[in-house]
DNA sequence: CCACGGTGGTAGA
DNA sequence: TCTACCACCGTGG
């Protein structure tokens, strides 16, 4: 049998809505976009522990930058357990990705040693519990396409242009 | 632009 | 197990 472990959600409140954040033991395990009918599952303040508090503070910032098209700066640690080890391998790869920078599917797969498997890569990037923060949305399709989203297209528009890193014209087959 | 075959990983039956 | 998905990619029409 297995204990249920304590999580914490918080809000992230920014200009393009409140983002659900999520806390385990041993760090941020979940950052979810603004949703259309907000949950009311937020603690009250005075229940959190103060290294969440101290957590969710740097998330906080690290989003607000984000979304103000600058770098992240201090990350909280993000606990990234209940995922496969490809899919650790995965993110793990895409945190690497600099700030301003992309990546193809296929680059990634490479660089993970597993060259063939750029459509898998997709799946695990569909898969990142904690988008912005591990940043899936660096990662392009072949020939600057812009390829998919799980949290919508337009949060991943909205973020690469922020970040000065895309534009339409770009993409050599759109048009 | 479209269709298709070749892929690896994952969830569900 | 087997099967049916996929945020892919190259080739060929």
């Amino acid at each position: 049998m297995k204990t249920p472990q304590t999580v914490f959600t918080l809000r992230v409140p920014t200009a393009d809505g409140v983002f659900p954040a999520v806390y385990s033991q041993t760090g941020l395990c979940e950052l979810s976009f603004p949703r259309r009918n907000a949950p009311r599952l937020f603690e009250p303040a005075s229940d959190v522990p103060k290294q969440v508090q101290q957590w969710h503070s740097l998330t906080c910032q690290a989003v607000e930058r984000l979304l103000a098209g600058l770098p992240p700066g201090r990350l909280p640690p993000l606990d990234i357990s209940a995922g496969t080890e490809f899919q650790r391998q995965v993110w793990g790869a895409m945190r690497a990705i600099p700030f301003g920078k992309t990546l193809s599917y296929q680059e990634i797969a490479l660089s993970i040693g597993n060259p063939k498997a750029c459509r898998a890569v997709g799946g695990a990037c569909g898969a990142n519990p904690i988008p912005l923060l591990i940043p899936c949305h660096r990662v392009l399709a072949a020939h600057h396409h812009l390829g998919g989203f799980s949290g919508g297209l337009d949060w991943k528009i909205k973020l690469l242009t922020r970040e000065g890193s895309w534009t339409p014209e770009l993409d050599i087959f759109s048009t």
